[in-house]
DNA sequence: AATAACTTTCAAAATATTTTGAAAGTTCAA
DNA sequence: TTGAACTTTCAAAATATTTTGAAAGTTATT
């Protein structure tokens, strides 16, 4: 297999991927062709490569740079910026929990948790408390985990937790 | 707040939370019914209740039911059959987790692993290689993780385990 | 200050996903 | 069997999301 094909087949399992768990294609596109490019990618490079429109490279880009795994780059004598992916995967997988933590799971217990307020006399209140309940409860436990691995050490991955999870 | 009202926001946010995650919105909606719903439901409750057509009912309960997530009862005298969500949460996750991995996890690392095949003579190549072994380094512990927590005794998230990841 | 090089915006168009509902299928009781 | 009660299917319609591209905005250079 030749490397340009491995390359476009990586992008395309990738952009898969990310849809998959509600990220948009493209973004999780040029995110692979940034991670496997040797050097940074102009928004013009993006575009030719992964064959989009211009306002789709700005927009995704920028999506990722505020997800913390792409950078900016610039170069002496270019006016263009060029991009870059972070390529520590230990570091994106952290950033990008941070992220939707922050997003989604954060909304989601604040609600649970305003819902867990109903007064509960009766048979039915009370269940429906204790799902509530329950389920804020596994939230904030996953919202803790989460939390802990951002703030380990970034060798969190290979240290003792890791070895401990994965055997 | 009533209940009622109570538990219509909760199908709300269940719902959008999911989409979020790329599940689908009537999905999480019919589960978050389900499990704050006293007794089990007939396809045509949850129409009612929901707002939704028999045929998006009929899809969604099955995918439902395909995640191990929803049973099917059939009550005494009945032709119809009903729906009951699992409300054990634990076990929710863990079903969740046992059929993402089967469904997203595992095929991205088939291609990884196929792709990890690549001749790498010159540098780009190794680098590609490097990247791409990485990702699949990952995402093979991850998909370790969630299986020893799927084997693991049904207490485990109350257990030692999840003590020492959440404090 | 004018121009060129580049970036950003956003309404409209394209695409993808979800939902509908009527028709076909199934099951069961009489 | 028949037909009533219920479930399933799936093409078409509705909806939601993503993408485009041209115009407006910005910044650096002359």
């Amino acid at each position: 297999m030749e490397l340009q094909e491995a390359k476009n087949e990586f992008i395309q399992a990738w952009g898969t991927f990310g849809s998959e768990w509600g990220i948009n294609r493209t973004m999780a596109q040029i995110h692979a062709l940034l991670l496997v490019s040797a050097e940074s990618l102009s928004t013009e490079d993006i575009m030719e490569q992964l064959d989009v429109s211009r306002g789709n490279v700005n927009m995704n880009t920028r999506e990722l740079i505020a997800w913390g795994i792409v950078y900016r780059v610039t170069k002496k004598g270019e006016r263009r910026e060029f991009f870059e992916a972070e390529k520590d995967i230990y570091k994106v997988a952290i950033k990008i929990m941070k992220e939707r933590r922050k997003r989604e799971l954060g909304p989601v217990l604040e609600t649970l948790n305003e819902l867990k307020q109903i007064k509960s006399s009766d048979k039915e209140s009370k269940e429906f408390k204790r799902v509530i309940s329950d389920i804020s409860a596994f939230g904030e436990s996953t919202d803790k985990m989460i939390e802990r691995m951002i703030k380990a050490d970034e060798n969190w991955f290979t240290g003792s937790l890791m070895r401990f999870l994965t055997k």
